[in-house]
RNA sequence: GGGCGUAUGGCACAGCUGGUUAGCGCGCAGCCUUCACACGGCUGAGGUCACAGGUUCGAGUCCUGUUACGCCCACCA
């Protein structure tokens, strides 16, 4: 055994000195000889490199941290691999800011192209191999600063299984479970009306959708003598029946009737459907395609004709109507968005009489993309659906999943309570996994979109915008009798809901799977407990029939000072992930982030960087101190009833920790540590550093018995700090041990047990009557160092007994010449 | 509209299945000073546990209701 101590202990270069030394030990490395019921796997969220990270992620990627090293040190074999979601929506839409573009995929690729070194105002249309070059260049620099993150934070990952969403291997694997659903029936295409974003032109599935609060109004308008209420009046000529309830005896006898619309004269019929209420507006509706998802319902339970004016730009489409007059109408409003075509049929309502009185201001929920900025459309259009599993079998699994914390299951019960229709996984996008199918043409090209033509298991991945069917030759896309390829992306949750199967070695590394599969946890934020959670859940009862993990741990947020939500774009340069390292320390920023148990929110609070500094600090102070009294014989026993007592005190702190740490609860292991460590330093040391010194006329063996009972607490309270002080820790362990503290087994009473039963009550009241004297002290404005003349300890018999147990060493820690104690009233 | 979470000294929090004077840290006040640590040590002063009822010998801890803040869900014409 190696004493190396420091003389001046400083956390200075400390961090970075253990970080490339874990890395050229592989320290972290996974052991893949190990087995299923050896292994701990983690299902880490690979975060969307979509913008910088900020410290929310830090601070919950650091929780996940903790278990995983707790785990490791309680001799699981850890499988904690590190992912990139490097495709969807968000990370176009950073780089249509970022570089000033916008995807034409009409275009031809340009050889070389570079954007301009700022992003112009009006943004260059490039095409689409263009388009996803410039992705992938933003994914790339973000890849670089995640990772160094992680590394500086001191992630335990192993960094062999680094895993990106759109390399070849996940892209296959995505593509091989899309094609398994197809062969089953239980992923299909249809044309069906969808929720769409008007702005980037794509499909949306119900779990990228947000309400928000905006101002509208009610325009009461006349279908022939029937009023009804509505607050998108340039629907009207999308209008294609009037509903209300059948019990409304207000309309009862016009169920069945027509009326006809105003401006545009269309003849529609009044019919009765439950979902129409009658307390809502003059309590009958104009049913629209599409207005808004009750449309949808309405259109379809009714089985009403589709009337589409609204176009995939947001902009009204030309209709050919028969009427010259409501032509000449209709064309005014052509080629308009929404809110422009209401002005205008406001203004001709009012001209033509059919508006009743004032538009009434309300204020009401209008659905949008969660990073959109115009409201959602519903159009017709055709999309791959992944059919969901009956919402049964889906509460079921979600019921079997171990919820950390548990209040955290109800929100994904809501979800799935609330799901309508199936998965529509179509993108109009171009950065995404592409659909690995091709339509046939017809002889006028004309394309079959009936009979996809599935690509063959050995063709993926594949992109069929380069790659011919299988059966066809390139010169025959496009071409008449020949095929064309799925123009569309997947949804990125499409792949990452697959992320247990594919980090695992899903049809790709049977022995792997075979070795963490199905995955023991699960972390993630609360924010995608509707898309990621719920869809991982989905894919794995679709897949397996199972779980895909065990334990779910869902973090809650951080807040900066002021209690508002951190977002990316928020975050000053002090508050940046990186600055917060570098001003306080990784293992601070670790401590900090242990004090919020899962599911908590937290704030960015100085003063806890500041707190877990100085704990950082006086693990360095103390450890120094406890090793400088000279070499500790191993086999000395332990005889005094202080360290006797210690050690009893040490082995609950233990079952404390361990007990917190196995229900999730790093917060509890902390703090039950850091309290026991404070107390160490504050009164154990003191009580015995003049015994340990060998100082006095005190008897070898309790000097022997004071320096190994340091050693022992130390090498115990560093393991337990480990997991969340993992820098510091790992120093001051190698001063006197040989190998890595993340290595060493996670403490148990079982090594303590030789000293079991002792009277910890000896150590407690050493502490109160030193407290006592120091009190004194303070009184009395003397330094601690004073010499007491004589000291008076009254108590029950048992306090007397503790008292002299610790005569000895509360007489020397005290500078007590003379020490009387007798039972009696305490003065 | 339905639901979840949180409300404890200036701040940030702990208080498990109800049990003597409600804990911790920061901040604050006073003291100590260099023989581990000034990126320090010691001591101390701070709370009618959001509000109103109830159960109980006894409630911060259980029940009912109310309020505030945060969040989730909802077919929001």
């Amino acid at each position: 055994m190696s004493t190396a101590v420091p003389d001046k202990p400083a956390l200075e270069g400390l961090e970075d000195k253990w970080r490339e030394r874990w890395e050229t030990d592989g320290t972290y490395a996974f052991d893949r000889t190990k087995t299923r019921e050896q292994i701990y796997s983690v299902d880490t969220p690979p975060p969307t490199v979509s913008g910088h990270l900020h410290p929310g992620s830090m601070w919950s990627y650091t929780h996940t941290d903790f278990m995983v090293r707790f785990k490791r040190m309680s001799g699981w074999e850890v499988f904690y691999p590190m992912g990139w979601d490097d495709n969807g929506l968000n990370i176009e839409r950073r780089t249509q800011i970022n570089y000033g573009v916008i995807c034409d995929p009409s275009l031809p690729y340009v050889e070389n192209f570079e954007p301009p070194a700022k992003a112009p105002k009006d943004p260059i249309p490039v095409s689409r191999p263009n388009f996803v070059e410039l992705c992938t260049r933003l994914v790339e620099d973000f890849e670089i600063e995640f990772e160094r993150l992680w590394r500086t934070i001191g992630l335990s990952v192993d960094w062999k299984y680094l895993y990106r969403t759109i390399s070849p291997d996940v892209t296959r694997v995505s593509q091989a479970a899309f094609l398994q659903l197809v062969d089953r029936g239980d992923a299909f295409r249809v044309e069906a009306p969808t929720l769409w974003d008007v702005d980037f032109q794509t499909s949306l599935a119900q779990a990228d959708l947000e309400d928000r609060e905006m101002a509208g109004a009610y325009h009461k308008v006349m279908f022939s003598d029937i009023a009804i209420e509505t607050t998108r009046p340039e629907l009207i000529p999308a209008c294609v029946a009037l509903v209300a309830h059948p019990d409304d005896e207000r309309y009862k006898a016009r169920v069945g009737t027509t009326v006809r619309s105003p401006l545009f004269n269309v003849e529609v019929p009044v019919l009765a459907h439950e979902l129409a209420e009658p307390d809502k507006g003059s309590g009958i509706a104009m049913i629209c395609t599409f207005g808004d998802q009750t449309d949808v319902t309405w259109w379809r339970e009714l089985n009403l004709p589709v009337r589409p004016i609204m176009g995939r730009n947001g902009r009204l489409l030309p209709v050919e109507w028969d009427d010259p007059e409501v032509q000449a109408r209709y064309d005014t409003i052509a080629g308009r968005n929404a809110k422009q075509a209401q002005r205008l049929i406001v203004e001709m309502l009012r001209e033509s009489g059919d508006l009743v009185g004032d538009p009434k201001p309300i204020s009401h929920a209008v659905k949008f993309w969660e990073n959109g900025k115009s409201p959602l459309e519903i159009i017709t259009t055709r999309q791959w659906f992944i059919k969901f599993p009956s919402k049964d079998a889906l509460l079921k699994r979600t019921g079997e999943l171990q919820f950390h914390p548990e209040f955290m299951r109800v929100r994904l019960e809501n979800w799935i309570e609330g799901l309508q229709g199936d998965w529509n996984i179509t993108r109009q996008r171009f950065f995404g996994v592409p659909f690995p199918v091709w339509y046939p043409l017809d002889a006028d090209r004309q394309v079959d979109w009936e009979t996809p033509i599935p690509a063959t298991p050995d063709m993926l991945p594949v992109d069929p915008s380069t790659v011919a069917a299988p059966g066809y030759t390139e010169d025959q896309r496009n071409q008449p009798g020949g095929f064309v390829g799925d123009p569309d992306v997947m949804d990125t949750w499409a792949t990452s809901s697959l992320s247990p199967e594919f980090v695992s070695g899903y049809l790709r590394d049977d022995d792997l799977f075979a070795r963490v599969f199905p995955m023991d946890l699960r972390p993630q934020g609360q924010d995608i407990i509707r898309t990621w959670l719920f869809y991982t859940l989905v894919r794995g009862e679709m897949q397996f029939g199972g779980l895909p993990f065990t334990h779910a741990n869902i973090s809650g947020f951080v807040t900066d000072p002021d209690r508002k939500k951190l977002s990316k774009s928020a975050a000053n340069a002090d508050d940046s992930p990186f600055g917060l390292i570098e001003k306080h320390g990784a293992d601070s920023v670790r401590y900090w982030a242990s004090g919020a148990k899962p599911g908590r929110d937290a704030t960015i609070d100085p003063n806890e960087f500041k707190i877990g500094r100085r704990l950082a600090m006086k693990v360095l102070n103390a450890s120094r101190f406890a090793l400088s009294f000279g070499e500790a014989d191993d086999d000395a026993p332990v005889t005094e009833p202080v360290d006797l007592a210690l050690l009893q005190s040490l082995s609950r702190t233990i079952e404390e920790a361990s007990r917190a740490f196995e229900a999730y609860d790093y917060t509890t292991a902390r703090a039950a540590t850091e309290t026991f460590f404070w107390s160490f330093c504050d009164d154990y040391l003191e009580l015995v550093k003049t015994r340990a010194y060998g100082e006095g006329d005190q008897p070898a063996s309790a000097t022997a018995s004071a320096r190994r009972t340091l050693r022992i607490a130390l090498g115990v309270q560093l393991r337990l700090l480990a997991p969340v002080l993992c820098f510091v820790t790992e120093e001051v362990w190698s001063w006197f041990n040989d190998g890595s503290v993340h290595r060493a087994g996670w403490p148990t009473t079982a090594e303590l047990s030789e000293w079991a039963g002792s009277d910890a009550n000896v150590l407690v009241q050493a502490a109160h009557v030193l407290g006592a004297v120091r009190r004194a002290k303070t009184e009395a404005k003397v330094g601690m160092k004073t010499p007491v003349a004589r000291a008076v300890v009254r108590g029950t018999a048992d306090d007397v007994a503790a008292t002299e147990a610790a005569r000895a060493d509360l007489m020397a820690a005290g500078v007590i010449a003379e020490l009387d104690v007798a039972e009696g009233e305490p003065s």
